[in-house]
This record gives C-alpha cells, structure tokens and sequence, in this order.
DNA sequence: GACTTCCCTG
DNA sequence: CAGGGAAGTC
C-alpha cells in the first residue's frame, strides 16, 4: 500500500494498493513459497493477499469442491469490496490455478467472475431479499460461536465499516464499469450454462465467495486497524466513509450492526439468493452452515498453520512464558490498548495478531533454518546494522502462545507494525526503522530484560562502538524511558534510540568487555594508572568478573602503562638529547607533544577532558624518567622500578560517574 | 597463585 | 595497538 501519507491511507485504505499495484506486485510472491520468501520484500498489499491466497492454497485440499468464487453480491451486497480488485484477482488466480490443478476449475471462469461483479453493485433491497436474509442470519447466527469466525468477522463493522463500505463499493462500481466487455459476457454466459445444471459449481463459487469474504475480512480488518492507528478517538473515517458511503445506506445500515459478520453472511446470503444460485431455503441453510463452518476453518487454519510453523520455528528462541502475564504488562498493555487501539476487539486481534506476527517475524531471515535459540540469534544492535534490527525485535509475548491463543500484547504489536506499513510502507524493512524496535521494547519492559540479559551473559559482544554515542547521564533517562508506556506515534527515532537501547543493554551484566570498556578503561588511565581489582569492579559494574576478566582489565592498563612509560622514556630522553639542562624546563601541558601522544593513545577521540592532575602526573614522571637517565641510572636492568614505585602513589580518585555502566 | 613487566607478534 | 608468553616479584 502506498502508506506513506497517512492521511491518504487511512481514509482510503484501497486506494493504489487495491486497485494500483495489486496484480503485478502479488503475482510474484504468490507463486513462490510462502515460507522461503521474506516478507519484507513483500508490498503490504501483496502480503495480505499473500496470506490470505496461502489460505486458500493450504486449504484447498480439504475444502475439496469448495473453490474460491467472489460472487459479484457479495462483493457489493456485503460491502467487502474493500480489496476491491485485490481480491477479485486473487480470486481470479485461484480460479485459474486450481483449473489447472482440479476438475472443477472450468466452472468458475473469470469472465464469469467478473461479469457477476458487474451485474449486482446497486441491486436495490428488496423486502423479499431481507426476509430472506433475515432467515439466513438466523441460521447462521447460530454458527457465529466458531472462534476463527469470529476472528475473522467480529470487529469488522463497528466502527468505519460504514465508511469502507461505501467506499469500497463506490470504487468497485467504478472498477466493474471498467471491465471488459466480453469478461462480463463470458461471465452471463457461464451463468445461464451452470445455474440450473450444476449445483456442484454454484457450491464452487459459493465456496469461493465465502472464502474471499473472509480473506476480505482480514484485509479490512488489518484497514481497519490502519484506521485506528492513525483516526483513534476522532470520527474522521467514520464521516468521511459515511459520504462515500451514500450510495448504498441501506447496505451500510445493516452492517452496522456489532454481529457484523453474522449481517454480512445474510446480506450475502441474500444476495446468492436473488442471483438464483440457490434455489431453497433449504440449500441456501445446508450450504451456507457447511460452507461457513469449512471455510472460516479453512481460513484461520491456514493462518494459524503460517504462523505455526513461525512460531515452531521461533519458539526455541525466547522462551517468555511469564512476560506478558504479569501485572506490570497488563497494564502497559491496557495503555498500550488505550493510547494506540482502543476499540479492538480480541477476536479481531487474534487474526490480526497472526497476520502481524508473521510479518514481524519474516525480516528474521530465513526462518525455517533458524537453529539456535532466540536470545542467541538477536544479536545487540550496532549502529551499522541499523538495516537489520528487525532481527534484535523481541517477540513481547511468548511466542508458543501466539498462534492459538490470543495475547493481550497484540493489539499494541498490532498498532505498531501497523504504523510502520503506515509510515514507511510495506518495502520498508522493517529493520530499518529504528523506532518499531524500541517501542516493541517498550511494549514490555518486563519481558524485555530476560532477553537482553541472556544475550548479554551468552556472548561476549563487542559492540562497545554503540556506546560511543553515549553520555554520562544517559542511563537515566534511558531506564526511564525504556519503562514508559509505548508510544504509538512516539518519534521515530534514530541512531539515538538504538544508542538507548544499547545503553540500557549495557546494563545487563555481560561477561565479555566491549570496546566501550576499553574505552572508559583509557579514559580512567588519566585518573589511575594502577587501579586494583576493587576499583576495576567498582567502575565496570556491568561486568562479570572472573579471573578471566580482571586479567584482561589489569592487562589492559598494563598495556596502558607501558605505552605511557615509553613515552615518558622517549621525551625524557629526547629532552636530553635536545639539551635540556634542567628538568624544571621539562613541563608537560596540554600543548605538549608528550601530552598530545598520551591524549592520542587514550582519548583518540578527543572528547574527554583530561584532568590536570594528569598533567602533573605526566611531568612528574617525565622528570623521573629525566633524571634517572641523566644519572645513568637506566643501566640497572630494573632502574624503571623505582620510577614506578613513585608513579604508583599519584594515583587519584576516579570520577564517581565513570562507575555508570552508561558512562560512555 | 596473582600480578607485573618485558618482549614479541600480528 | 591489543594481546600472548616468559620471566620475575611478592
């Protein structure tokens, strides 16, 4: 979908993706493995219909003769036009592949697809039609209890559904107009040849129908939560889709509904009815139970199915089986709920959850050979790998709970990724954007710790380098902000939230030192040139010590001292050999070259502000140097241990705020 | 054994 | 420039 202006999007959901792209963007990514293929690649357009064509795929065997069929008053009776012409060619390939493949394929054409569309949009009600739809709604209210029904239906028409549905059925009109002639021909024709005759191709397209309305119902409701995430609170849709909407009121009125689902199969219902598909009551019931039952089955079997596998897949990974549970989320996620999606209905977050996890999931690359656990394969951000972050997004619910049972963290999650189709559209990688991560972080605080902490403890990550865009200070705020509720229109950030985020990483213990340790060890050589093993810990607070480690730090600023007393030989003896008579004419400032070559070695960067006190200290071992050489005391092999012995003792006290884990 | 320095390597 | 090894020191 083209989402990047909001606006445009949000009012008209289909426009461009429905009618623009669609054929030429979903064909691609229709034949190619579902599983193999990422889906970022995928235009959100596509990816909806994606899914929803997998649905249909992986459930065509069971489904057996129920082919997909989009009856034209289904389309515009029921108001599902939504995907307008999305769907009516996914039916279309469905058609086609499945002629290919089954017997029955000859029975729904395209021509006669496409004529039906244009046969029935401004079909008035008729009061027969409603009694007859009154009927079938009651039938079929009493299949409503099926949960993947309701997954896919509930939610639909509350709110905006007016709106898209006048709407859709505006543009749909406007699309059928456009159709070729001899499409709708061919399509009259195929009617009048297998209405009477075959009623195993009217349960094909019925079939067919009542699969597109429920993959048309997943697509709206993925609109729909588009809607919420960027109308949520105002009643700009709703008025806006009213306008369009004018055209066919009375159709809207009945979708209005809250058993909107329930409403809709009648108003389609109706509509099979008035076209002669069915000719009684009775088949009308049979099918429509059978139909109901199979494809709302078929569909959120099939969803659950691509999320089963992600979630086989991923389970291994991050096991949280508490985070999303405990109290603290609750309530993130009520906020969560309140700021960004407040009129979701948990139903409509099951499906929807499924079709975002899998999104979210699939910038994971090449899932299906995904061995390790989760907390092994999210790997700390670094600032060059800003292109991959999707891959450090931590899932905020367990994932093994994901595919069956709904999570209360969804409609957050739901919100977010939906707001980066909105913002960045679908091509956008969503490891490009820095902020989905960062506020998928901040979905759960709770369950974000564990993670990062086992990332941390398992690797000895160096991607200390991130550190370097911190400062002092920095790990307030970020605590604070990592806990805040999340913001669904939260700035997106930049290399700064990932700074944070590694920042508040850096909190974790981590067994391995990182370059940004390294950097705060020279950055403390200023300050103490033998630090003990105390104060080593006592500054590295966010470091496992173990003998290992202490070795590396004392080595380290051994290595740190023997740079140093090279130099202060090196200057000392060059001010000999210069002449320099007195040591008093041997001063170490900040102008020094001696300085220069210390300040080069340990604040490269140069972004520290050395303290004086290792001014003093650098000249006072520079007159020591001077002196033992000019007394020849560089002769004794061990003539450097005295110097040292006094160097030793001008050690200062470290400033209390290089013992932040966030200093740098 | 822990720690340091020196020397050396890559 | 970081780090390893050897040797020395405590």
């Amino acid at each position: 979908m083209n989402l990047t202006p909001p606006d445009q999007s949000i009012h008209k959901p289909n426009d461009g993706c429905l009618e623009d792209n669609k054929a030429d963007l979903m064909l691609p990514c229709f034949r190619r493995g579902m599983y193999e293929e990422p889906l970022s690649s995928y235009h959100s357009g596509s990816l909806i219909s994606h899914l929803l064509r997998k649905t249909i795929h992986s459930k065509r065997p069971a489904l057996n003769n129920a082919h997909l069929y989009l009856p034209p008053s289904s389309v515009s009776g029921a108001g599902l036009v939504e995907s307008g012409s999305t769907l009516a060619e996914s039916a279309q390939e469905d058609r086609s592949s499945m002629s290919s493949k089954d017997s029955l394929g000859e029975s729904s054409s395209p021509g006669g697809h496409a004529s039906g569309m244009s046969a029935e949009p401004e079909r008035p009600l008729s009061e027969h039609l409603q009694a007859k739809r009154a009927r079938v709604e009651n039938i079929i209210r009493g299949m409503a209890g099926s949960p993947s029904d309701r997954s896919h239906g509930e939610g639909d028409g509350v709110e905006g559904e007016t709106g898209r549905y006048g709407t859709e059925v505006y543009k749909e009109s406007k699309r059928k107009r456009k159709l070729p002639q001899h499409q709708e021909h061919s399509h009259s024709t195929t009617l009048t040849t297998t209405s009477s005759a075959n009623i195993s191709k009217d349960e094909e397209c019925h079939k067919l129908r009542e699969q597109l309305q429920s993959m048309q119902r997943l697509l709206r409701q993925l609109q729909e939560k588009f809607l919420q995430m960027y109308d949520h609170g105002n009643s700009e849709n709703e008025e806006k889709g009213e306008g369009d909407f004018q055209e066919d009121v009375s159709e809207a009125q009945l979708d209005l509904s809250i058993d909107s689902d329930n409403k809709r199969i009648g108003n389609k219902e109706r509509m099979k009815a008035d076209g002669g598909y069915l000719s009684t009551e009775r088949d009308q019931k049979s099918l429509q139970e059978m139909l109901k039952c199979e494809l709302s089955r078929a569909v959120s079997e099939s969803v659950d199915m691509v999320f089963r596998k992600l979630s086989v897949t991923l389970q291994n990974q991050s096991p949280q089986p508490q985070a999303c549970q405990s109290p603290e989320y609750t309530n993130v996620e009520k906020r969560a709920q309140q700021t960004c999606a407040p009129e979701l209905s948990d139903s409509e977050d099951i499906s929807k959850s499924r079709l975002l996890e899998f999104y979210e999931s699939t910038p994971v690359p090449s899932p299906e050979h995904q061995t390790e656990a989760l907390s092994l394969v999210v790997r700390k951000p670094t600032l060059n790998q800003l292109g991959s972050v999707s891959q450090q997004v931590k899932r905020p619910y367990p994932l093994h709970q994901a595919p069956f049972q709904f999570s209360y963290s969804a409609p957050l999650h739901d919100s977010q990724i939906l707001e980066h189709l909105l913002k960045y559209g679908p091509h956008a990688n969503f490891g490009g954007i820095p902020c989905l991560p960062p506020s998928l972080d901040r979905s759960s605080p709770d369950s974000m710790d564990l993670p990062w902490e086992s990332i941390a403890m398992r690797s000895k990550v160096s991607s200390g380098h991130l550190g370097q865009h911190h400062r002092p200070g920095a790990l307030g705020q970020v605590t604070v902000d990592s806990l805040c509720l999340p913001h669904v229109k939260m700035e997106c950030g930049d290399l700064q939230s990932m700074a944070e985020r590694s920042t508040f990483m850096s909190l974790n213990i981590q067994e391995g030192l990182t370059p940004n340790h390294l950097k705060k060890a020279k950055l403390m050589f200023f300050y103490t040139r033998y630090p003990s093993s105390n104060v080593l810990k006592t500054f590295f607070p966010d470091v496992k010590f173990n003998r290992c480690i202490t070795s590396q730090l004392i080595k380290w600023f051994s290595n740190f001292r023997e740079f140093y007393y090279i130099q202060m030989e090196k200057f000392a003896r060059q001010a000999i050999v210069d002449g320099v008579s007195d040591v008093k004419d041997l001063a170490v400032t900040r102008d020094s070259e001696l300085f220069r070559a210390l300040n080069m070695h340990y604040n490269k960067a140069n972004d520290f502000q050395v303290p004086d006190r290792f001014l003093e200290v650098a000249e006072i071992t520079l007159h020591e140097f001077y002196n033992a050489i000019s007394l020849n005391k560089d002769t004794d092999p061990s003539w450097k241990k005295a110097i040292y012995k006094v160097i030793c003792k001008l050690d200062s006290d470290v400033p209390e705020e290089f013992k932040s884990p966030s200093y740098l």
